[in-house]
DNA sequence: GTAAAATGTTCCAAAGGGGAACAAAAGGGG
DNA sequence: CCCCTTTTGTTCCCCTTTGGAACATTTTAC
């Protein structure tokens, strides 16, 4: 369960932002010993408190619940972001973009491939593209 | 406040489903009399509560509450609010994506990969990740 | 080492969530 | 229109749990 985490991140974003835990009760009008409560899992805040947190700490409640998981909206928001950003978006990319994430031992071999020089990359890339019809066709 | 958003948005989701309100107490496995009071705003669901709904509504927790918050720069936003330590979307995700979009055939290739069958997907990553390997000492 | 700041703990009152039972609407057939 | 079922709303009450104040402990700074 991610209450726990609620716990942590409460005090890992005040220590993000230097801020005493009477610093953060101040700008939430609390009491202070609630707020080490909080941190130390003795009490979870209520939902208005939550988010309270969420806008003085600027976190999504997702983010600061630990609550991620891949949910499409969650895939939609960042194509709805990541498209606006330039050029229309590519549904495949988002697939690819959790597999990857699942995947951290081979996100880091791609990302390993993305700093080898230009020459190399497309050398690898090939090999690459030869293995993955080999084994289609196994 | 978005308290009473929290109420719309609990019955929204259910009907979408099309789930009654004993339905939906079932797969929290609460009692059917508290979700009347979720959606009436005559009772607010505690944080545990809140959760489990954005899970069985497959929606995010600010979905679920309507704490939206519109930021200028949507990209660098979405990187931060997205990244922590554990790093389920860290900077490197958006660095590959970029890579990956840059090269399309590469792209196509990892697509093939990701729907092979889960042996031949390891062995796949396995002989990449020595492929790499070699040509980081060339 | 000491004083001040910051954090943690204990106690208690109050608030409010949750469940059960009852009440009221809402939806169909006939 | 009525009856029966389903669905939703309300009331009462228990009881967990929050939140605050005061006290205790730890950490920091000098």
């Amino acid at each position: 369960m991610s209450l726990e985490q609620i716990a942590y991140n409460i005090k890992f974003f005040r220590d993000q932002h230097n801020w005493t835990q009477q610093e953060l009760a101040d700008k939430l009008m609390i009491s202070r010993s609630v707020v080490t409560k909080w941190e130390n899992s003795t009490a979870t805040p209520d939902i208005a408190s939550l988010i309270k947190l969420s806008n003085v700490f600027d976190v999504s409640l997702d983010h600061l619940t630990g609550n991620y998981s891949f949910r499409n909206d969650l895939l939609k928001d960042f194509k709805r972001i990541y498209s606006s950003k330039d050029k229309p978006f590519d549904d495949e990319i988002v697939e690819l973009m959790e597999y990857i994430m699942i995947h951290p031992m081979f996100k880091e071999q791609i990302y390993k491939l993305k700093k080898l020089p230009i020459k190399k990359q497309l050398s690898v890339q090939q090999l690459f593209s030869n293995l993955i019809d080999q084994y289609e066709k196994l």
